[in-house]
DNA sequence: GCTTTCTTACTCGGATACCTACTGTCCGAGTGGAATAGG
DNA sequence: CCTATTCCACTCGGACAGTAGGTATCCGAGTAAGAAAGC
């Protein structure tokens, strides 16, 4: 099981749109030049944000992304969901109907196995605890040297 | 964000065995018919457990897997960590470190970035709640006949 | 000076290629039990 | 009846092919802002 790149990536530009706390939209090419990532694929990753609602993107010159909500109402949950689908890690496939299960009646497998509750209570933790943290709670937790060093860096590039 | 369907495969045939109760190896053909699964490769995810301890296995004629421990000293969490692997499913490549970081002296990045930390504090939940179940547990959930049915199965198919 | 046009810079969305990891198959080697052959 | 050989069923482990999903690139279309041109 492994998480993908575009995790990483959205997340870190969430947390530098928060710092900039700029009005004014960041285009996908200084984002990418930020963390030295593929512009065109960053851009696709962004874009399905923008469809979940995180960020807003406005087009034209002097166009790119901003956060579309205040960091408070961001949750980590929604930024993972968004990039990596909603669905669920661990995906029932009812094996347990095939082979020596194909004989029996089908109202015997109405309830969900106990292997998929199980999975699933882990899942749901898993999520309790992202969606518990928010953008905010990030932005606040890292050393503010950091935000100042990204603002910064966003100054001199223009 | 998808864990294979080698998980699916040796949670039910973990289950399975612990129905089974017999101090007999079960053999990998069979496993395979009762879950119509490709023999040769749900061989090779079983292998991977016995690696980790969870099963063993005798070669020779009538020979095949038996789980290594009483069921209550097996967790869930060790069964996903042998078929899916230990490692984290996030998987930190200090981006904050390339771009507009790779000119900052590297002492800066000593501590974890704050979005390892959170994405760690999830999985770190997802482990608890997996590691706090036991195969007992899952024995003891399912209903009675579940287990009846498949006894009742492999003393037909001997 | 005002309006119109042009240029520029950016997003948007689809099409496509690549690459990695998972899925699945195959084969040779090793091992233990049972059947068979020989004494 | 006892022992040795043979055979069979099974695990073990590696090599390899197929496939799905994630990664990455490219291109045409649309849009907004500013600059340039025309009146």
């Amino acid at each position: 099981m492994r998480l993908g790149e575009g995790v990483e990536w959205t997340l870190h530009c969430c947390l530098t749109l928060g710092w900039l706390e700029t009005d004014e939209p960041v285009s996908t090419a200084k984002l990418a030049a930020t963390f030295d990532l593929p512009p065109a694929y960053l851009n696709k990753r962004l874009q399905t944000l923008v469809r979940a609602g995180v960020l807003s993107s406005t087009p034209g010159a002097r166009g790119g992304f901003r956060l579309a909500r205040p960091p408070e109402k961001i949750t980590l949950m929604e930024i993972v969901a968004a990039t990596e689908g909603a669905e669920y890690a661990f995906r029932c496939t009812e094996i347990r109907q095939k082979g020596a299960g194909a004989e029996r009646p089908a109202h015997e497998f109405q309830r969900q196995c106990v292997i998929t509750t199980a999975m699933r209570k882990a899942e749901l933790a898993w999520r309790r605890e992202l969606a518990s943290q928010t953008l905010a709670d990030m932005l606040a937790a890292a050393p503010v040297a950091a935000a100042e060093r990204t603002r910064d860096w966003f100054d001199r590039v223009g």
